[in-house]
DNA sequence: ATAAGGGTTCATTTTTATTTGAACATTGAT
DNA sequence: ATCAATGTTCAAATAAAAATGAACCCTTAT
């Protein structure tokens, strides 16, 4: 067994490992993900040994499925990657512990798409206002430039989170 | 009457009208705020004049009660002012069309606090360390400093929003 | 070829968040 | 003092999001 993950609780760390599975728990559902996601990604992140799916659900307690559909979430997200436990053919996980990994991808999976459709859409009320009304107008360009502010604001955020 | 609302839908533009509120119901959405607060800003975002909570009552085809709340928390994000209608005691409310009401009520109200208590987390879980761990340590520290940059990164956006 | 292990999917259930609306202030007019 | 207009609150209803778990799909070992 290349990966071992049994009783490596070293003592009272529950209260610790716990602690950070609420922390991340809490934290993602600001950023708009399942909470289910978060303390996947906390138990990722603190354990000292890579985790299975099977790991994951016996530890959270949540069901095989729920678990399934975080960890798809979190490799979409580049947060966790795979690492070949070849205990046969089970997939052994660890969380990208770096911030970038995390917020680049809500970025660029989250954020970007929703700034894209916004764009359309705002290009759609743009065709809307036929008569060329000066009030709806002025509001119209004052969503746009909120939107490319927005955009700019993309580089900066990834800048300051790399490394 | 000094604050006119009848009938100020000079053609069409329910159609623009409409695609703003949805614009900003789903805005909002991606900030956590519900979506009706996204509608009524977005009703008097692109309104010509200021909206009584009846208006928005009625052309938001919601409850009173909603839209009362919807009101009291864009009042608390200071992204809405009162205009006093003189006719009667009724309240009008116009949107504040600067980014930085908008996010910067967010910020204020949604994301310090996160980040306030996020700290006073990050504590519990050093105490909690109790036998110095050397990988525990490790991400309790990786923790408090993705918490300080996030701290840090708040001047920056409200400069970058700033104006 | 078959069974077992590991994983995913998705219709259903459960949980959480939002909306409603009736009861309750409050204020101003009569 | 009473009424009507305006707003707010909050328990209950509704809608939306997330979790469950059984059915299913691969792949590998027998």
């Amino acid at each position: 067994m290349l990966v071992n993950n049994e009783d490596n609780m070293s003592m009272d760390n529950k209260g610790l490992e716990g602690m950070v599975r609420e922390f991340f728990a809490d934290t993602v559902k600001v950023l708009g993900l399942p909470k289910s996601v978060g303390e996947i990604y906390g138990a990722l992140f603190i354990s000292k040994t890579p985790l299975s799916l099977d790991d994951l659900v016996e530890q959270l307690e949540i069901s095989k499925g729920s678990g399934s559909q975080g960890l798809k979430m979190l490799r979409t997200l580049g947060a966790v990657s795979e690492v070949e436990g070849l205990e046969g053919r089970k997939v052994f996980y660890q969380a990208d512990v770096e911030l970038k990994s995390l917020m680049g991808g809500i970025i660029r999976e989250k954020i970007r798409p929703h700034l894209s459709s916004a764009k359309e859409k705002i290009k759609l009320m743009d065709d809307c206002n036929t008569n060329d009304d000066t009030h709806y107008d002025e509001r119209i360009k004052k969503l746009a430039s909120w939107r490319k502010r927005a955009g700019m604001l993309l580089p900066i955020l990834q800048k300051v989170l790399g490394k």
